[in-house]
RNA sequence: GCCUCAAUAGCUCAGUCGGUUAGAGCGACGGACUGUUAAUCCGCAGGUCGUAGGUUCGAAUCCUACUUGAGGCGCCA
């Protein structure tokens, strides 16, 4: 007898009358006194369950079935026939019907069959992917992390392992952890009292890493188009919807590339996650605008079909200037823009995903290429309605000079990245890249608010349970 | 890190001005009914009111500290 997934018995076109197994999770189970049971059996494989009908001529039907509450796990045998009730096309009426496991005490089992808000689901983060919400959720995060390899690899791109552990303290773009292989109750330490790191596995310093990008750029200047995507470490202490300790983030890097480039590959990439989830999570998008926000599927649809707008920062703080809007952080060229400015911009001024480029050089990286002005950047960020920023980049500071009295300005040893200088002396070209937080995409795909909800298990300031 | 708000049944919440035995819905359990699918109806059980102090004749309610959570800001993806 052939197993099968709930998403191929109501998909795949089973044939009526086929006999077939089918294993998974019960969602629930309502009784009629005309002497049959109905079962909804949940595998993950798709958002619907598949419906089960147990007569009472079966053997366990009295000592198992009638016991089954949400999560008993169950492996049904049986016939496929024509739903005779609404709901489904087809519904299997059993044979037989193991109970695997009960679930213990279902009057306190944390996931009963009722709505539960998303921070109660948080404290169950090991049976949260029971509901509809989180288990929606997983299928659409794997939908778009393979479509991102998809999208990189059809057009010639070669998926780069950066390093998870990082010697380089000046990456700039956050707080690190530490990675040490000291006792710390034992530290070793100098003449001068400071920690002995020499005495440390790598004899440094070493931390997780912030980003892969100048890693990247190595391998960019050498196979043209590379991108990483793996997870990235940030020891800040945010407390936000939109931040955590641990992320995934997908990195791009092209050569012989600049900011047009760069912003049209994002864009591009983007679009091609949007249709691709629309297209295999259907049902699951429709869940979340019934539930979550009405507007994910319309906004995600028309995304596809448009182009991103794109500004430069000075014409930003124009129309920030003009509107009539008040924010609490006043306008003017030269500062950073804030999350209520940025938040109008996409928002109100422009109403869909924004291309922010060319900012003041004095609050972006060292290594945003100059622009000819000397006062702005080649940098780039990517805002999405209702997230902030959802993808950041820059074209690349390929002149060696330039470079050098950038890091000076920034007051960075040339020391510690002189293998990252020696990529503008020994074939320097123009080169752009960007960054994509995974789970920024995703609760913007899903409209899922809040970032811990679109990750497995969320690592954040004082929250490293399971 | 800063600001604001919150913590009462398994979950979501109500609880008036500080006053007798702390309530509801959902869930669970029992029953009725039904090809049901967020079923419906009836019934029953379920509480050290986050923790520790304090004020008071009396505290879920007022005060202090702590813990945890949420939202906003900053940092950013």
């Amino acid at each position: 007898m052939k197993n099968f997934t709930v998403k191929e018995l109501l998909y795949s076109g089973v044939e009526i009358d086929s006999i077939v197994m089918v294993k998974g999770w019960a969602r629930s189970r309502r009784d009629s006194k005309a002497g049959i049971s109905f079962i909804t059996v949940n595998d993950g494989s798709c958002f619907d369950s598949v419906q089960v009908v147990a007569e009472n001529k079966l053997s366990n039907y009295e000592t198992d079935i009638l016991r089954i509450t949400k999560d008993c796990s169950v492996v049904i045998t049986g016939k496929v026939v024509k739903s005779l009730g609404k709901g489904q096309s087809i519904e299997i009426v059993a044979t037989t019907i193991e109970v695997v496991g009960f679930v213990e005490n279902p009057d306190t089992y944390p996931v009963s069959p009722k709505r539960h808000t998303v921070e109660y689901l948080r404290d169950v983060a090991h049976l949260r992917i029971r509901t509809n919400l989180l288990g929606a959720v997983a299928r659409v995060r794997n939908t778009v992390s393979f479509a991102i390899h998809e999208y990189f690899q059809k057009n010639g791109f070669s998926w780069i392992h950066t390093p998870i552990i990082t010697g380089s303290d000046a990456e700039g773009a956050g707080e690190m952890f530490r990675v040490t292989g000291l006792n710390l109750n034992h530290l070793p330490r100098t003449d001068d009292g400071k920690i002995d790191f020499k005495q440390d596995f790598f004899a440094k310093e070493t931390f997780l890493t912030v980003s892969g990008q100048l890693n990247l750029e190595a391998y960019c200047l050498a196979m043209s188009k590379v991108y990483s995507f793996g997870p990235t470490f940030r020891a800040e202490n945010s407390n936000t919807t939109r931040h955590l300790a641990e992320f995934w983030m997908v990195e791009a890097e092209i050569a012989f590339a600049n900011l047009t480039d760069n912003a049209t590959l994002a864009e591009d990439l983007l679009k091609y996650v949007f249709k691709t989830v629309l297209d295999k999570n259907a049902d699951d998008m429709k869940f979340f605008a019934e539930f979550i926000n009405k507007e994910v599927v319309t906004r995600l649809e028309s995304l596809v079909n448009s182009n991103f707008a794109m500004i430069t920062y000075s014409e930003a703080i124009n129309q920030l200037l003009k509107t009539k809007v008040k924010f609490e952080n006043p306008v003017s060229w030269g500062i950073d823009l804030a999350s209520e400015h940025e938040r109008w911009l996409c928002e109100e001024y422009v109403g869909q995903p924004t291309i922010v480029i060319d900012y003041p050089k004095d609050f972006k990286a060292f290594y945003m290429r100059l622009n000819d002005d000397g006062k702005t950047v080649a940098a780039m960020d990517i805002l999405a309605p209702g997230i902030g920023e959802i993808a950041g980049g820059a074209q690349r500071e390929d002149r060696y000079d330039v470079l050098v009295s950038r890091m000076n300005e920034f007051g960075m040893s040339q020391e510690q990245l002189d293998w990252y200088l020696d990529l503008r002396r020994f074939g320097s070209v123009p080169h752009a890249g960007f960054g994509i937080g995974l789970e920024r995409l995703i609760s913007y795909i899903t409209g899922v608010q809040n970032i811990r909800d679109v990750i497995p298990f969320p690592r954040a300031s004082k929250l490293a349970s399971f």
